[in-house]
DNA sequence: GCAAGATCATTGCAGTTGCAACGATTATGC
DNA sequence: GCATAATCGTTGCAACTGCAATGATCTTGC
């Protein structure tokens, strides 16, 4: 038999998640003009409060230079605060300004209402996908 | 309330699928030195037999360009051969040649071992997962 | 039969990514 | 206390991506 590519669970699950996300990245994009990587060091910002590129780049998934970038053009956009730790010298202090807050209150909803959508069209099964969700999200590290 | 991004679907699905990926994007890497677009092409060719670029791109979700490029390195490989069709000139005619059916001999007897483990780490619910991504493919053909 | 439009694969190009330096700062061993 | 090693954020660089031409070929309307 002859191997079947669109029977083969990483490529379903990595075109599915593709395809999710093009979705939801065009409605941030129209909203705010935000990439990915922008998106998701400013949502977050949201909840962790302040905290350091460091930080951000172990838990979101990006790399460090990814990071570094994309917090820049929030800066520069006025979407977020870059200061100093006086502790330790090394690192960054990066916060959502006002201006960050308040779009991430709007975004905040638009992706409420996208999951809310997202959970209906999955039907029953979506809370078995939550818990594989969370199986995975605990394997791997990446520290390797 | 803040927004909780590791308590979003989209992004969490996004990070799972990526990071099932890149697990077994390095054991083709090592295996044969290959790139996520160059498996795929290859994967694909092994089941459709003899396709056009057109064909590829429509149902492995790569543009054009990416897949006419890892084509032309699989050929450059003497993986892939690449000839014209009689009945359309626009179109080219993509197989596997036979060092290329050889190492999808080798590579799908990998992913087939990979995906029995990744099986059994996401236990009971793999079914429902199945269904979810069925779900979500037949959702989105990307041709708006 | 032929002109206008559609389709196909390729290529150019700007933007992004991932990785490996790099300078600056802090932690560790002795 | 001090040299060595580790950590942090940034930047350079090559590779890759997605999009928009482009040239070649086919299809459609008439």
């Amino acid at each position: 038999m002859t191997f079947r590519l669109d029977a083969f669970l990483p490529y379903r699950l990595s075109v599915a998640a593709a395809q999710v996300s093009r979705r939801f990245a065009a409605l941030y994009e129209a909203e705010a003009g935000l990439t990915i990587p922008e998106w998701r060091v400013l949502a977050h910002l949201d909840h962790s409060g302040a905290v350091s590129i460091r930080d951000i780049h172990a838990r979101v998934n990006l790399d460090k230079s990814v990071v570094s970038r994309a917090a820049s053009r929030l800066q520069g956009a006025g979407l977020v605060r870059k200061s100093g730790n006086d502790a330790d010298r090394r690192l960054i202090v990066l916060e959502l300004t006002p201006q960050g807050q308040a779009l991430m209150l709007r975004l905040g909803r638009i992706a409420e209402a996208f999951q809310a959508d997202l959970l209906a069209e999955l039907g029953p099964d979506a809370a078995a996908l939550d818990r594989l969700l969370s199986r995975l999200a605990g394997k791997e590290t990446g520290a390797a």
